[in-house]
DNA sequence: TAGCTCGTTGGACAA
DNA sequence: TTTGTCCAACGAGCT
């Protein structure tokens, strides 16, 4: 290999300096090419929502500015744009950190072939999951398909996640003349409708580790209890950086480690245990975002019902605490989770709608859309996930509100038509005498929908169709 | 090995 | 008003 002095650092869902091992590894043996390559091509019917793609944009930005200038970005196949860079620079290496979609690890077993192929070293590090997925299996070599063990007995015995590295000291990056400027890649949507996005968040591995210790200082003492308030700062609303990588599990779960041995850093944990089940299921199961887990669920009697679907996705179902969730979505791309598993059961059991036409709109919505997370936790809601949630569990919108919104701020904030309702009324405003809701200004069908369908009738329906299911089975 | 207990997130209803 | 029970069924893990 005489000659061949640089290596490609390829960033993929690592968009992070500190703690990044195929960084280091690149660091260590000399010049760095650092790349980004935005692979729509390979991506098929999965092309990142727009959400993901405006957060992407500013991702990009901020670790460009972090590396001084020197990141290079391309737009178009990873493997011919690999190849044509190991053509142009005497390129020894490349380093990756794993992904774990489907179609990403099918296109980077391709590469890494026809690298070797080339004569160039092709590694790749774990840099996004505590523990491997295939690490992680029962006694008898099968995976688990229960949360509680394959953390507890699974995650939990396996060797410890290991110790974050830190930042490089010097990165000597070269700069590849072929590079293209961030707007060439086309990520913010024409329509400006970002903008609103903006007052939201802070973006890049900076202010993800601002967030997290933020988080630690005034969250975490009280998440096992706070977290189910959407409108308490008790939850940490890292998902999109860990999402991108702009900070590791690593990093949070050590960063957790230090703050103490309660049960609320325990839970907190056991959150990032949730997001390593989903990547296991994903590595395990890949039809996972398409198809269902448990087959019967297949004849299942979805409705189609494009009407009840758009009032769902724009807020308007008329029930306050599924519209706000669905409007804070629209507004902030984000929901909390709480909040997601309300509006999950309501489209799922009320509306009787196919938990794919939800997850689908999450996936275009949410800056922190994740294949694994999101399909994970959909099958779960709709109840034909392993390990999902009994098809007898439905959401009461009303009583959900009540409970983990009793101040009705949360409401408030993403429904204002309804701001002068009084608390008693704030979920049920059909419930309202007219006179209190004159003096709200509210006009039931005018100012805010009508419930688009009657909360016990649906769950009613709900019950029945999932108990025909199982008499189909027998 | 068979039997037993437990399982992230709920709701309705009866007592 | 609050509390207990039931709404299935099965995989995982323990004894």
């Amino acid at each position: 290999m005489l000659g061949r002095a640089i290596t490609i650092h390829w960033f993929r869902q690592d968009l992070r300096l500190s703690d990044n091992p195929a960084l280091t590894k690149s660091v260590s043996e000399g010049k760095v090419i650092p790349v980004y390559i935005l692979d729509d091509e390979n991506v098929r019917n999965r092309a990142m929502g727009g959400a993901s793609r405006w957060w992407l944009h500013h991702s990009l930005d901020a670790l460009n500015k972090a590396m001084g200038g020197n990141l290079n970005l391309y737009r178009g196949n990873a493997e011919t744009i690999l190849k044509d860079i190991a053509n142009r620079h005497s390129i020894k290496a490349v380093y990756w950190n794993r992904c774990y979609e489907p179609w990403r690890i099918l296109r980077d077993a391709r590469i890494k072939e026809a690298l070797k192929k080339e004569g160039i070293e092709a590694q790749s590090f774990n840099g996004s999951l505590l523990w491997e997925p295939w690490e992680i299996k029962k006694d008898d070599g099968t995976p688990y398909r229960v949360f509680t063990p394959f953390y507890r007995k699974g995650c939990l015995n396996a060797s410890a996640p290991r110790k974050p590295l830190i930042k490089p000291k010097q990165l000597d990056a070269v700069r590849d003349e072929s590079a293209l400027a961030l707007d060439d890649l086309n990520l913010l949507p024409s329509i400006r409708w970002d903008k609103q996005l903006e007052p939201y968040w802070k973006i890049g591995e900076e202010p993800a580790h601002d967030r997290l210790y933020q988080f630690l200082e005034e969250g975490i003492t009280h998440y096992k209890q706070g977290r189910d308030f959407p409108d308490k700062p008790y939850v940490s609303r890292l998902s999109p950086h860990l999402h991108f990588g702009e900070i590791s599990p690593h990093q949070v779960w050590h960063a957790a480690r230090t703050y103490g041995d309660d049960p609320n850093i325990d839970h907190f944990c056991s959150e990032l245990g949730w997001r390593e089940f989903s990547y296991h299921l994903l590595y395990r199961f890949p039809e996972l975002p398409n198809n269902n887990l448990q087959a019967k669920f297949d004849q299942f009697p979805w409705r189609s019902d494009k009407e009840a679907l758009k009032c769902w996705q724009r807020g308007q179902t008329g029930y306050p605490i599924v519209d706000a969730g669905m409007r804070e979505l629209w507004q902030t791309g984000y929901m909390h989770n709480r909040i997601r598993m309300i509006v999950g059961s309501f489209l799922v059991k009320n509306l009787l709608i196919d938990w794919r036409q939800g997850e689908r709109w999450f996936w275009d919505c949410l800056v922190d859309a994740d294949l694994a997370n999101n399909s994970a936790s959909w099958q779960w809601v709709a109840g034909c996930g392993v390990d999902a949630a009994p098809y007898f569990r439905i959401f009461n919108p009303i009583t959900q509100g009540q409970k983990f919104d009793p101040e009705g701020k949360y409401t408030r904030r993403f429904v204002p038509e309804l701001s002068n309702l009084p608390d008693k009324y704030l979920f049920c405003p059909w419930e309202a005498p007219k006179l209190v809701l004159e003096q709200a200004g509210v006009i039931l069908g005018k100012t805010y929908s009508e419930p688009i369908v009657d909360v016990s009738c649906s769950r009613a329906r709900a019950l029945e169709s999932f108990s025909r299911l199982k008499e189909n089975v027998e």
